[in-house]
DNA sequence: TCATTGCCCATGATATCCCATCGGATACCA
DNA sequence: TGGTATCCGATGGGATATCATGGGCAATGA
């Protein structure tokens, strides 16, 4: 699981290493890399591994094929990500579209969210953070936890 | 898995590099090349590798799978398709008749839909991916997560 | 014969590989 | 206990491979 906050330099090539223990997450799939996109309510990058991408494209596939609700759901989901390969020492390159979305220069943080984790420009992520404490703080937000049989993982 | 977007050029032989990644998902397949025929509702060329197309038509002569209209369909699809063999540099030739369907002039976009992906002219693709993520977000399109293979989540 | 298609090579831009360095944390030793 | 050695992850930079693209040329077919 993608677990705690690292913040790593982007370097004037524009790679940023992965904090190595979201790699040791990834490190079993088969795609050595992540795969990014844009995230819809924040001005952040989302990523996570081509095995969650494979249980998407599963789950797009029960759609019929063909039909409009299958193309919105496929276009919405693989249009906007991209794939990003690790160099040897764990590496990515991120792409204009996705700095400018996050608005990231020379820094980037990452967060993790369970099954996923977020790409942030350092300043940008603090302000988030404090304001979605306070938020979950004014409406009391609460969780209910699954029953613990089924084997998560 | 076919993801990502990738706008590339069409030269004046009329010819197109299919995006190296894209190529990649193709490469353990029997047919060096793509299988393309034009989409049913949008201005655009829907594109596939071959092994899909045996699937498609797996899935027609089972019944259950698929209605009698999406039969009809699916025979409609199969006499519409061209294949498109890659050159050397991994470049295909569009048939003039899916160049107008699509509309393309010198720029062709190609954009991943997971198991297959569609080939636009770039404007009309930005167009349409605006709509489709409205609609989307109107409608509130989600999707239920497919457990993972090994176990609940 | 001409037009088209497929093969080959050249080019520029970019990404990838590979190696060196640096710093913090831990392990080790006296 | 203090000091040092070692490991590992992050960072920087030069050399190389890959990709998209353009053009020449030969094989093909009408």
């Amino acid at each position: 699981m993608f677990i705690g906050t690292h913040e790593n330099k982007v370097d004037r090539k524009g790679r940023v290493s992965v904090p190595a223990s979201f790699r040791q997450v990834l490190a079993p799939q088969s795609f050595t890399g992540i795969v990014a996109f844009p995230s819809y309510r924040a001005p952040a990058i989302e990523a996570c591994g081509m095995s969650f991408m494979e249980r998407l494209n599963q789950s797009v596939a029960e759609v019929d094929l063909f039909s409009e609700q299958h193309d919105e759901l496929a276009l919405s989901i693989f249009a906007a990500s991209h794939q990003l390969p690790f160099d040897v020492d764990g590496r990515v390159i991120l792409p204009a579209e996705l700095i400018e979305t996050a608005g990231i220069t020379d820094r980037a943080a990452f967060v993790g969210k369970g099954d996923m984790f977020q790409i942030w420009e350092p300043g940008a992520l603090k302000q988030h953070l404090a304001t979605a404490r306070d938020r979950a703080r004014e409406k009391g937000l609460t969780l209910s936890l699954r029953p613990k049989s089924g084997g998560a993982s």
